[in-house]
DNA sequence: ATACATGCAAAGAATTTGCAGCTTG
DNA sequence: CAAGCTGCAAATTCTTTGCATGTAT
């Protein structure tokens, strides 16, 4: 899967790293202002592969387009339901009481628990106040 | 918000309660069965209508459709890679754990958290037996 | 009555895909 | 050179919407 290396996979990398959260629409303006030959299909399919393969992470959003996040490290997602901004979450707090979960579900349901996707919704402090 | 009560949301979220964690699809054609004449669009807009109001769950999928489901009651899904299954897992401890959890990232983020969708995947003991 | 819901079909949005041509190893 | 990747555009898939008509309160 993805066994060279093109131009375009590595620009998309690297607006995954300037962008946060975006979506491939956001992925795809970014480089186009690079390298302005880029296709929007393009963009999809080496999201699509790189989240398929592990590298990076799809963050579903059920009515808008997806995010994506070059961040695989553990943590969590908070969406804001009004302007689709991604906020990122995470501590050994968090980590502690995620580990806890685990094992009440692993003792209620006999499952041995090897992922978790997790998306938290709500309103954030700036669309609140409009 | 759905001031009238319809035959067609009735079936609908009957629909809801004998299919588990249906798509708007699955929904259409359980109703369907009995009364051929639901369009997919009856579906979806009360799908929504009811999601938006809070009264069942939208759970996004990112590249499947969204499913719905109608029990509010605070559950986690427990998914078994192996064998498909999905497991229903719930409790005061659980309810504590989840709370606090919301505790946490509101104060970091900022986001005062409506809604959470969590899909914990594993094994389940009788396919690690295999 | 009349405000709201439906069915139908068309539109819209997000994403995927087929294919000919260019690129990388 | 061959396997893979790209750009383009058309196709799919999921979901929403406009409108004329039906229906619950």
């Amino acid at each position: 899967m993805n066994k060279r290396y093109s131009a375009q996979k590595m620009m998309i990398e690297n607006a995954l790293k300037e962008l946060d959260h975006p979506t491939a629409t956001e992925v795809y303006e970014y480089v186009r202002e690079s390298y302005p030959n880029i296709s929007l299909g393009t963009v999809y399919r080496n999201l699509g592969i790189m989240a398929e393969a592990g590298e990076i992470l799809r963050i579903p959003s059920g009515q808008a387009p997806d995010r994506f996040d070059i961040n695989i490290h553990e943590h969590l997602h908070v969406l804001c339901a009004e302007c689709g901004q991604v906020f990122d979450a995470e501590g050994h707090q968090l980590e502690d009481l995620l580990g806890k979960i685990d094992k009440l579900l692993e003792e209620s349901t006999g499952v041995h628990i090897e992922d978790r996707s997790m998306l938290f919704q709500g309103v954030c402090s700036q669309c609140r106040k409009q």
